[in-house]
DNA sequence: CCAATACTTGCACAATGACGCAAGTATCCA
DNA sequence: TGGATACTTGCGTCATTGTGCAAGTATTGG
């Protein structure tokens, strides 16, 4: 039940050591994507909207500039939280909503396998790292 | 089955007026937090690691500065990432996991509501929306 | 009481990023 | 072909933020 605290480090520089999926899911880029007001409620516009939207559009809902919406979608194009479909001279923006999904429930059951005491889903009993070196600090 | 999309709306300025659970939990605070290589470093470590650390620790596992470190962590406590205990003249951080997956799954799922076609898990079968003004457009 | 430890805060500086404007590119229609 | 539409890109400005150093505060132990 507890042999996750068996391979658990003692000391944060052995757990900096370790390589888990929780290191690649705690990525940075789609953080700082969403990191951003304007970009968050572009985000939830094409979420709750449920259909692509274009971006002469959404830039109906922001205060800012046109170039500024543009931006903001590319940088959460690049950050894999929306998809870009050019047809002719517009450009369909759409949520990647099952991608979105998908990552964040991933993060979550990263953090839940470190953590012994959240046991309300089945716990896999296996140690988390990717890695098993630097045991020694 | 599709009911969402009865209530869905057919504009992006209808969604943006469209009040949901999405949008509340898309608050950029918790992602600013995490948009920091070095905050995202000290929160897996805090993770990995398993137990409260201190900053005195966790400044050993980071090439940043003392100071740059402790403020780092304060703003993943502003954040809710972590919690903060201060013993004598030592502050032990650690990992709001249960938290932090809380708040990824529920992030995820107010997605999923908004997505029809992403029926894996039940779905609820009701209007997602927290308000219906704004219909008109 | 004094020194050491553990952390916080003030300050200056550099890097990053959001923004608006204007110019550029690509596509469509008449 | 020429103008209108839809978006992209370059550039300058401004605000925010990450960083290190140094000084300050709080707590502990001798």
């Amino acid at each position: 039940m507890t042999q996750v605290s068996k391979c658990q480090p003692r000391s944060p520089r052995q757990a900096a050591r370790r390589r888990a999926a929780v290191d690649r899911l705690l990525d940075t880029t789609l953080f700082k994507a969403l990191s951003d007001q304007t970009r968050a409620t572009l985000l939830a516009c094409l979420i709750k909207c449920g259909r692509p939207c274009s971006v002469s559009e959404l830039a109906e809902c922001c205060s800012v500039d046109f170039s500024v919406v543009a931006r903001h979608l590319s940088v959460l194009a690049r950050a894999g939280a929306v998809e870009a479909n050019k047809q002719g001279r517009t450009v369909w923006y759409s949520a990647r909503c099952a991608h979105l999904c998908e990552t964040l429930h991933a993060l979550a059951e990263a953090i839940e396998d470190w953590c012994p005491q959240l046991e309300a889903r089945e716990s896999s009993d296996s140690c988390p790292c990717e890695d098993h070196g630097g045991g020694n600090d």
